[in-house]
DNA sequence: GCCGGTCATCGAAGCGCTTCGACACTTTCA
DNA sequence: TGAAAGTGTCGAAGCGCTTCGATGACCGGC
């Protein structure tokens, strides 16, 4: 890269004004005219000028950076996550953000520090517990945030995520209408449901309200992920349950073991018995049969999060809650 | 969190030293006496004193942060990556350093970019192909970067990966040692061959090398991730290969379709097939049978990658090439 | 033809930190 | 016993940017 950088005290001198009128040209923050904007969008563009962050940092309070803040523990979901963290790069990118990286590794430190440090201006936090270590922390630090999930207390918090409960009960909903009237739902390791993770728990309520609204019957059902173990849950299911002919799978690692087991034990999917996936459409696209599913909608609640978080840095006040409506998409499953 | 932030100043007034003095008791560039020191760290921590990110990047040339440039393509194993990026994360910060996240959309823009603005002060890239557009670029940056994974003209750069070369082989000598005559490889999709990318290639022509050495019979092929295609795929390899015994699944996505598909053919693994996956530990312990596995070392790439590129940084020359040897562990499947 | 009001631009004062040279003391050794 | 060589600390000069108040130039209105 040619040498040392260009300063904005280069790009004046080479356009023939001074620094300040650069300034005011990049911001916008005062009229400039189109002649003289012309003339120093020029010279930046011909010494290839990019504004230094720490300075820009220093001077104006604002470093241009949003901080996202990642779990990654047992029983997540990675493959979404990372869905989310590029949707939420690419989103910030539009604002003109970039993205810090934070694992919860360091805990509330690391969002103390990074704040305090005026590293970032404002943070996402991904994967929100019910009862979440870093909730307290957010609600009175300065600077603004956005949850993606929903913790037990909202209250003075910015919230984004699918409306799982509209998914759990849009399954049923599904699946009665079909003629379905004994189904069941295979949910996420029973490890996520004591952890009291939002999300899991949600889908539940939702489709165990559903059953009742729907008349159908049913059950609930935690659901590990190796093999052996979803073919146990799944055998039993089919034993206990008589009349089922209805799945709703939630827990995207153990679909395809769902559909072995399935195939396994005889049952053909859809005839036998019908099978929905709340997961990513490359997941159900991929299954086979391709499966009915509600897809989980990573860019847009990314994309949403970090829209609401812009807003809340430029001042305007942010909704409380953002519930984004599921989507079922109907395959070969049911 | 109370009110407007802490500066040096502030501190060093409360110390009752310079402002200078509370700068190196912070870097340790210059000797400070013990009495000092701990009256200023004092200070630090009754204050709740954290320098001023920008303000030290501006004073310093240094930002503290290095960018992970991710690239999210299709066919990736998004599993994996994040497992890198976290141990990236974890890394960089007992060095003291953040980490800016890049996705691959901006493409070389955003490197050049997050340069220039002095934003970041070392680059450590995932996912490189052979014939990668940002290898060029990285070349004549003034910044340092790490590479993980080989692209085809790695001279001048650093890169570091798991020697898949050995992995491959290592399978073929593990199969071979049990007797196996005639085994095959399941490799990524076909697109990640075509694309050129490094891990995949030196896996197949690891393998391929190997048998000749064993005398072993095999076939290496691509493998598709939907469970038809792998059900495809494994079936017109028995009926191919009429002697084959060994199968090496290097597909993350695959593990599971290959033993559901072995499953519904009627081979029971390992009597009549062994089955070696190279992947994770936890995808490999979580299959049934748990699967002996060459595994990926996620975390130890991280960290090498972190560790290297952090020498760069302090003016040390770093080798051009790590390979970390694989690590194979026996389990039910062979 | 002079006054108030825009409009476009400039200059300078910071923002909070690092670092360099200077300076006052000590210690060491011919 | 005095010069040389450390030690520990200070003050001030930036780093590159934003922003505020000031300054002309130019406009229409009476």
């Amino acid at each position: 890269m040619s040498g040392r950088s260009v300063t904005i005290a280069e790009v004046a001198r080479h356009a023939g004004v001074a620094v300040s009128t650069v300034s005011y040209v990049l911001s916008g923050k005062r009229t400039i005219s189109a002649d003289t904007r012309r003339r120093v969008l020029d010279s930046i563009s011909v010494l290839g000028y990019h504004p230094h962050a720490g300075a820009r940092a220093l001077a104006s309070k604002r470093s241009n950076v949003i901080a996202l803040v990642l779990p990654l523990r047992a029983g997540m979901h990675v493959p979404v996550l990372m869905r989310f963290a590029s949707a939420v790069v690419t989103a910030a990118r539009t604002f003109d953000h970039d993205v810090l990286l934070l694992t919860a590794d360091e805990g509330t430190h690391g969002i103390r520090r990074v704040a305090a440090s005026a590293l970032v201006d404002a943070f996402v936090l991904m994967d929100v517990e019910l009862d979440d270590r870093r909730v307290p922390l957010l609600r009175d630090l300065a600077e603004p945030s956005v949850l993606i999930g929903f913790p037990a207390e909202p209250a003075g918090l910015t919230c984004v995520d699918l409306d799982f409960a509209a998914a759990g009960a849009q399954c049923v909903a599904h699946l009665a209408a079909r003629g379905h009237d004994r189904i069941a739902l295979l949910g996420a390791p029973a490890v996520v449901y004591e952890r009291g993770t939002g999300f899991a728990r949600r889908t539940r309520e939702g489709f165990v309200a559903a059953l009742a609204d729907h008349g159908v019957g049913g059950v609930a059902l935690p659901c590990e992920e190796t093999f052996d173990e979803v073919y146990e849950t799944v055998r039993g299911l089919l034993h206990d349950q008589p009349g089922l002919s209805g799945l709703v799978v939630h827990n995207e690692a153990a679909v395809g073991h769902v559909l072995s087991a399935l195939r396994q034990l005889g049952r053909r999917v859809p005839q036998d018995v019908a099978v929905i996936a709340i997961c990513p459409d490359d997941v159900a696209e991929r299954a086979s049969p391709p499966l009915t599913s509600v897809l989980i909608p990573a860019e847009e609640v990314g994309r949403e999060a970090v829209r609401l978080v812009m807003d809340k840095l430029a001042g305007k006040v942010a909704p409380r809650a953002t519930l984004l409506t599921p989507h079922l998409v109907q395959r070969a499953s049911t």
